[in-house]
DNA sequence: CTGAAAGCGCTTACAG
DNA sequence: CTGAAAGCGCTTACAG
């Protein structure tokens, strides 16, 4: 018996179409069975997955992207990898995502406005299911992609102003609370002259500087010329040569407070080489309790900031949001914690 | 007039019919035209660019993904994203693929092949189009995985063996042959009890200290017990204790070579602490010249891995291969560069 | 609670 | 070199 002339682009992929058959049903009922919408005798839900599972089925992602325009990815948008901190939060993030049954793509921004909205475009084109965006300082276009592409969206590291009108969904703690108490804590110790040493200067930075001026300005002890800024990129070399032009520029500074650990690093490094006393002569603190801060000579004091929890925090506000459920708040505050040692 | 009840399910996105109309030509000849595929009139070719960009069409990557069974999806497997060196392997590969069109997919196998097979079989649900692998070491399933898949795949880090008959595409460079380098290196400076302190014990690891060993036994030097072996991961503070350790147990050791340089820093922090002296009184070399290293005190020896060249050479063939071209060669050596610095 | 029909936006295979 | 038809594998919208 012949075979009727088919044109046929058979893929070998076992279908919805071929479990339906083996349950006995349509394949509009696997379909909902499977993805537990709407009622389905339980009966009929126990034979379909009993044929998905005997055929071992696994739904076509592109088809269901196509026929839902939605897709089971999830964007992620960070600035920089070379920063422990984000690789800290993109690890924990995509696993928590990946175990909800979501893909992620990451898009890195290289802390470049019109990068990050290219990005989001080409990100959309994959109709994600949700987004997860790193800050609040975005341009109007990336603002407006966001709102009409009517994704789901978490913003990670920042938090909304305390009045502010329509805030968003944020998982972060409060950048400047964390300067501002890691400053008063080395005020507390004694220190009068605490420069602030900063980075890269983005938004977060600029947070940390806010509450450090804020606490000197506190007890009196603000002046400008404590502020060292450099839009260089944060690393250990960049702090080694922050440290030697403070401590010779400003002979009478009693502390220093770099904007991340990896600077701080440098610096106690560079004091090392200088034979500069730590904290004898000065004292350095640092923010985010990097890798290898406990490990300096002396050891770092600095800020541990919960970067794998808000990373997984946010993930999972992310997959509440993509079911369609409603939050109890608009923002999760991680906090912060003062780690203390030898270096102050 | 009454619009006809059409059951429509419109979503507003500019399609290939839509450009198909306005350029007054088929769907099928805007498809062709925009993917440069067969002959097409190069008049209508331009008509239809025009068209295109007039109406700013950009193809849906599901459906394209569904009628062609090939997503613009790359998967990337790599170990760990606490290890420094994997995280300029993907920002690079990143790069690269995002400059040729493709969205990276990635993951993380923890080192781990029950992992990293079940990732893939997740990632080939995408029908990617080409998949980067970390190492050559997986299990049997997974190499069916890749096989059965007709997806081009390009293995990062590791090169094939000399006489390999099948050899696949592979980026990176021989561990062995740097690892053997680098403990001449220390031979020619004059140590004779040359360590071999080794974490995570992952391939490339091993791959070292075989180098190290045949090193040592050209120079008749090698010693069982100067090999130290730790499964866990890598870290400063790991480095820091195996530093005591050998130290301790071994007086007679006059170098240290470790497998990675955060071991090999947290060494040369702790013998701060504990004042001994590097070199003069045991030498420290690393491997990967991480950030940092040269910032250290003594500054490490290590030894400089091209891993941002190997992700991005790696996407560059993988690009080729998807491309449907032929290889000149199945593999590309990047080679290493010994750094010495102060710390032998 | 279940299903037949239509559709998502492309590409493949077959003709001419 | 160009096109009408069918199909990729799902889900939506409409009925019953």
């Amino acid at each position: 018996m012949p075979t009727p002339a088919k044109r046929h682009r058979s893929t070998g992929r076992v279908t919805l179409t071929d479990v339906a058959h083996a349950a006995g049903v349509s394949p509009i009922t696997v379909s909902r069975a499977l993805r537990g919408e709407r009622a389905v005798d339980p009966a009929l839900v126990e034979r379909v997955l009993a044929a998905a599972n005997k055929l071992a089925y696994v739904p076509d992602p592109a088809a269901r992207a196509l026929a839902s325009q939605r897709s089971n990815h999830v964007a992620i948008l960070i600035p920089k990898l070379s920063n422990a901190l984000f690789v800290d939060l993109l690890d924990a993030a995509q696993q928590t995502l990946r175990a909800g049954g979501f893909q992620a793509l990451i898009g890195v921004t290289h802390y470049d406005e019109g990068q990050e909205e290219q990005l989001l475009r080409e990100q959309l084109l994959h109709r994600p299911a949700g987004l997860l965006i790193t800050g609040r300082d975005h341009n109007a276009a990336t603002r407006t992609l966001i709102a009409r592409s009517q994704v789901p969206c978490v913003h990670l590291m920042d938090l909304p102003d305390a009045g502010e009108a329509k805030p968003p969904y944020c998982v972060g703690f409060r950048q400047n609370e964390a300067g501002a108490a890691l400053t008063r804590r080395l005020l507390a110790t004694g220190r009068k002259r605490i420069a602030f040493a900063g980075a890269q200067l983005d938004p977060r930075v600029m947070q940390r500087l806010y509450g450090w001026r804020s606490a000197l300005q506190e007890a009196g002890c603000y002046e400008p010329t404590l502020e060292w800024l450099n839009p260089a990129s944060s690393s250990l070399a960049l702090g080694g040569v922050m440290f030697e032009q403070i401590m010779g520029q400003s002979p009478a500074v009693d502390a220093i407070f770099f904007c991340n650990d990896d600077l701080a690093q440098g610096a106690l490094l560079a004091a090392l080489r200088l034979k500069v006393a730590v904290p004898g002569r000065v004292a350095v603190a640092g923010f985010n309790d990097l890798t290898g801060s406990d490990q300096m000579l002396p050891p770092l004091t600095t800020v541990r900031t919960p970067r794998a929890r808000i990373g997984e925090a946010g993930a999972t506000m992310l997959l509440s949001l993509m079911r369609g459920e409603v939050q109890a708040r608009s923002f999760v505050d991680l906090g912060f914690e003062i780690v203390e040692r030898g270096s102050t």
